[in-house]
DNA sequence: AGCACGCCGACT
DNA sequence: GTCGGCGTGCTC
């Protein structure tokens, strides 16, 4: 044997910690009989109990026996997880940069995390008698019970507790006051009815009639489903030519092969509506997403492992269902930036679907009408198969769309001339109306006319957002919020004067245009619940409501055929971030709120208002054309070696001591001098962060490029972490292949 | 991530 | 002279 002593059975277990590497155990051998990899055992690490996953079952070590300890128990009879699901977790771990039991954590309901015990939710209402006269008495002295009552009482029904510390940025100490002082009620719950797997079946619809563009989609990609090889396709299609009824034939197949489909969505686009698609088609269809509860997550898992389940519709993390025999993955929208996880594993769930889809053997399908430029130049290079569909079902061309240039038009309020008469003219015609303003609030800024200073938020580098409804300035930042100043807070002036409109605003401004319009808004201010969301919705459809505004909220998924117009309020607002992708986003997101309009048989207008009406990203999506705006915008990214035509990893290093970011920034930038290669990877950095302060916590980044095929990425990312390991302070993020530099 | 070990400032 | 700060390193 090499390199190592005999040893009885060992088994190499991964933890869920940041670690470098698994840690190896010995088997007792009463626990060596049929312990298999992918199962879970017990065992001692560091003077605590852990469970891990057993990934390896080495015939040796280099670990002295003396040091080995025993596994404590074995707590399976078969394997949680199978081969394929290991192989795109470790897969996950050394791209991304965190460890396997990580990677397995992200993948793991989370009741197979920890040993026994099923976690509770925690749900809170204001208690019976508690109102806007109690909630005034908090106004000054306590902000955050302040805003946790405020958020209670507006809600009208009960709200997660998590959700709840989450959205409002507080720590559990205000809520608990609130409760110990009886104003608030908690109610243990260990699961909630799942809306979503209440969706109706509604009748099994057979396929409509396929045009022609769609059964030569359908058969390009059951010719590898057949002969059961890998391959990817980027199936880009318009709004409306018919994408979904691809997916829905594919996965037909596809199970007729007696293989198992999965389907990720963007999680905004995860509601009742689009699951009773496939519900309608195929019956039994699992659904998972982050608002599940352990225990419902957990029994998806089981009925999918054992078969029971032939088809998962689910956002980001559905694409780890322990799928036996995977035949198709589909990723709807795949451009969606929220594919990508926010905390570690910062995985990209599109392009770990490509790799989990390699691994079965199955096939991938990308879908999108506005492709990510990294996916089609992966297109374009033969790395995916292109697949378009330009026509739309019912024939119909694509809505007109106006541009208003703001620069030479008079407005009143946030509406130039031409988009508030189509308003009118809509709404007297017993239309809809989309309106889409992608900021919250009121009025973004707050400002002094005298010294020309805009209030900004004490521990945040943002300005304060003026909130009519609660009558206070909010930091969107980190949700700090104040009565707004009557005087300047820099020069004593009075007068402060708002400026800009935020959806609050352009919701009183539409309502003042046609008084006696029904108008609703959607954003996360008036949004507390998926039911609301989903309530809303639902009175639109059912044209008890004439005009919505939102923001980037009403973006996706809504197909209303009585909706005439839609108004881009604004399209700047993201045109001129900080950030490579600010184009594309704001293209994606012109298309895709375009898209809202014309779905029936009245035909559609929108109308785009803008300061930069000769944009490419806005004159592009006025013409829906991609084509002509990835030529535009790529010859800009080969030059600087941003995506598609290289890769991108972002290094945050944040904390409340400024000198210290600034120290360790500028130590890092020497580290990463000597030890990269300058041919492979360039060094941008350190420099503020787009946010430079948040939170009370100053922001240095570095923005590192390498190869497009990631030359150099192994190496820079193991440097980050090896550096970030031995630095506690700052916080050191490293975000493999981030999706905003924000 | 935890947790222990270890080397320099302000206190009983 | 100790208590405790967090830098460094290890955990099978």
């Amino acid at each position: 044997m090499l390199g190592g002593a005999s040893h009885g059975v060992l088994a190499s277990v991964a933890l869920k910690r940041p670690m470098r590497s698994e840690y190896t155990y010995a088997v007792p051998a009463d626990m060596a009989d049929g312990l298999a990899v992918g199962m879970r055992v017990a065992v001692h690490f560091g003077g605590r109990r852990e469970v891990g996953i057993v990934v390896d079952l080495p015939s040796s070590t280099d670990v002295p026996a003396s040091r080995l300890k025993n596994v404590s128990a074995v707590l399976d009879n078969e394997p949680v997880l199978d081969e394929d699901l290991l192989h795109v977790t470790r897969w996950m771990g050394t791209y991304y940069g965190c460890s396997w039991g990580e990677a397995l954590a992200a993948v793991l309901p989370a009741v197979l995390k920890r040993e026994g015990g099923r976690r509770q939710i925690t749900r809170l209402s204001p208690a019976e008698g508690i109102g806007a006269l109690d909630l005034a008495t908090l106004e000054d002295r306590y902000e955050a019970q302040h805003r946790v009552l405020r958020t209670l009482l507006d809600a009208g029904g009960p709200l997660d507790r998590n959700d709840l510390v989450r959205k409002l940025n507080i720590s559990l100490s205000p809520i608990q006051t609130l409760i110990k002082k009886g104003w608030v009620i908690a109610e243990q719950a260990d699961a909630v009815t799942d809306a979503l797997s209440g969706a109706p079946a509604e009748n099994r619809t057979e396929p409509e009639e396929l045009m022609a563009q769609q059964a030569t989609a359908i058969e390009a990609i059951s010719k590898p489903l057949k002969a059961r090889e890998f391959e990817t396709f980027l199936l880009r299609g318009v709004t409306g030519s018919g994408k979904t009824e691809v997916y829905l034939s594919v996965i037909k197949e596809c199970l007729e092969l007696g293989r198992g489909a999965i389907v990720l969505v963007p999680e905004i686009a995860l509601t009742p509506q689009t699951v009773s698609w496939f519900r309608s088609r195929f019956g039994q269809v699992a659904v998972l997403h982050s608002r599940m509860t352990d225990a419902q997550r957990h029994d998806a898992w089981k009925s999918v492992r054992q078969r029971e389940v032939r088809v998962v519709v689910g956002a980001r993390s559905a694409l780890f269902a322990p799928m036996p025999d995977l035949g198709v993955v589909v990723v709807d929208e795949e451009h969606e930036p929220s594919f990508k996880q926010g905390s570690t594993p910062r995985y990209h769930g599109r392009d770990l679907a490509v790799v989990r889809a390699r691994q079965a053997g199955a096939v991938c399908i990308l879908g999108s009408a506005t492709p990510s430029l990294e996916s089609w130049e992966n297109a374009r290079n033969g790395r995916y198969t292109l697949i378009e569909m330009p026509e739309r079902v019912q024939g119909g061309k694509l809505p007109e769309v106006e541009v208003i240039d703001l620069n030479s038009v008079k407005m009143s309020g946030p509406f130039s001339a031409p988009l508030a008469l189509a308003i009118k003219e809509a709404v007297q015609r017993g239309e809809q109306v989309i309106l889409f303003q992608n900021r919250r609030g009121f009025a973004p800024v707050l400002w002094c006319n005298s010294c020309r200073s805009v209030v900004k938020c004490e521990q945040c580098d943002a300005s304060m957002v003026f909130h009519r409804k609660l009558k206070r300035v909010v930091c969107h930042g980190c949700c700090a919020e104040q009565r707004p100043p009557k005087q300047c807070p820099t020069c004593s002036a009075p007068g402060m004067r708002f400026l800009g409109e935020g959806s609050e605003q352009v919701e009183s401004a539409v309502q003042l245009l046609c008084p006696d319009a029904r108008v609703a808004r959607m954003d996360s201010d008036s949004m507390h619940r998926q039911e609301d969301y989903e309530r809303v919705l639902g009175k639109f459809g059912a044209r008890e409501i004439d005009i919505l505004v939102g923001t980037q909220m009403i973006a996706k998924g809504l197909d209303f055929p009585g909706v005439t117009l839609v108004g881009i309020v604004s399209a700047d607002s993201a045109l001129h971030l900080p950030d490579f992708r600010a184009a594309e986003r704001t293209f994606q997101l012109l298309c895709q709120v375009s898209g809202r309009a014309g779905r029936g048989v009245l035909s559609g207008r929108i109308l785009v208002q803008t300061h930069f009406p000769n944009h490419p990203a806005i004159l592009c999506a006025a013409g829906h054309d991609f084509p002509a705006f990835a030529s535009h915008e790529l010859p800009l990214r080969e030059e600087l070696s941003y995506p598609p035509y290289g890769r991108v990893i972002l290094v945050l290093l944040d904390d409340e001591d400024q000198a210290l970011v600034d120290r360790i920034g500028a130590h890092l930038a020497d580290v990463l001098d000597h030890h990269l290669s300058d041919e492979l990877v360039e060094i941008l950095g350190p420099a503020p962060a787009p946010i430079a302060l948040l939170r009370n916590r100053h922001r240095r980044f570095f923005l590192l490029k390498t190869g497009a095929r990631g030359e150099g990425l192994d190496q820079a990312r193991d440097l980050l972490l090896d550096f970030a390991n031995k630095h506690n302070r700052p916080r050191i993020t490293v975000d493999v292949d981030p999706v905003s530099m924000l």
